[in-house]
DNA sequence: AAGATGCACAACCGCATTGTG
DNA sequence: ACACAATGCGGTTGTGCATCT
């Protein structure tokens, strides 16, 4: 009744990919496809099983994999996205360009998760934290209703997403599917009320951007150059949505008022370097 | 200088889903 | 409709490196 494993293990090689065995795979693939992971192994000779492959091809050696550090237009995007999706990692990865699954996994689990945490945000829900006391409950914001219609953009957004097509009722002109759609959904009255009521909560977590783009506080650090830092990381929000709107051009306004409405800018003590 | 600690990333494991006969 | 195989996916772990004490 036991589920055949998906390959002997028996002389089987674990562990981290050699240059040698990276090699084999890259030329074996670049001559006849992946075919059946399963068969695969044995026909090119490696000593991995085809699920090691796999992982190995589609999380690493692939031509079009992009490298390095994610950009901070990344970072948001795959915030927003998901908000959307959740923990649904290829979906995620579908919707950024050179990025894999297993990448953004990481960048979320090592990352954002603590940055959506110093920021007050639940990481699963993406909703403020209610450990607040009673006497200090800001009950009165609908956040039923607002979590209702997130939820019911989501769905559409999957929906759309399980279909291949993740336009509106009005295609745009561009045929590839745009990251540029949950920007607008992210910047839409639903998308307004989720942000308005992320940004009641404050924060004393230093920057998100800093903290992943520098390492260990490298941006310095104190709280009387705030300004200064605030300035800097405007700046850089600048820079980077000016290159994003290189590929969809009618976004970036429309991005650049997300970024702007994005929490962060709602209290950016967390900006600062947290050494006291 | 050396050990401890934390972080980032690659890889593995097991379950879920999909395809096929 | 069912059983089985193959593949995909997400959670988790292992390892190497950087930084701290």
């Amino acid at each position: 009744m036991g589920r055949t494993p998906c390959c002997d293990k028996k002389d089987l090689k674990k562990g981290p990919w050699g240059p040698e065995e990276d090699e084999i795979l890259i030329n074996y693939i670049k001559e006849h496809g992946h075919g059946s992971w399963r068969s695969l192994p044995k026909l090119a000779g490696l000593r991995r099983c085809g699920k090691s492959c796999r992982l190995r091809w589609t999380n690493y050696l692939r031509p079009d994999i992009k490298r390095g550090p994610f950009t901070v237009d990344e970072e948001k995007l795959v915030i927003q996205l998901h908000a959307i999706l959740g923990n649904r990692w290829a979906a995620i990865a579908a919707q950024v360009p050179g990025r894999t699954d297993n990448e953004i996994k990481n960048l979320w689990n090592t990352h954002l998760k603590k940055r959506l945490h110093c920021m007050g945000l639940d990481p699963l829900t993406h909703e403020p934290f209610t450990h607040y006391g009673p006497t200090t409950a800001p009950r009165s914001f609908p956040t039923t209703r607002h979590i209702a219609q997130w939820e019911s953009a989501r769905l559409e957004a999957e929906a759309r997403l399980s279909k291949g097509s993740l336009f509106l009722d009005s295609p745009p002109p561009l045929v590839k599917p745009d990251p540029d759609y949950f920007l607008r959904l992210w910047n839409s009255e639903v998308g307004e009320s989720f942000r308005n009521m992320n940004g009641e909560t404050k924060t004393d977590c230093r920057s998100p951007i800093a903290s992943s783009s520098t390492k260990r506080g490298s941006v310095s650090g104190s709280s009387s150059t705030s300004t200064t830092a605030r300035n800097q990381i405007e700046d850089r929000i600048d820079a980077s949505f000016s290159s994003f709107s290189n590929e969809s051009e009618d976004s970036s306004d429309t991005a650049l008022q997300l970024l702007l409405d994005f929490p962060i800018n709602n209290d950016m003590s967390f900006l600062e370097d947290d050494t006291t």
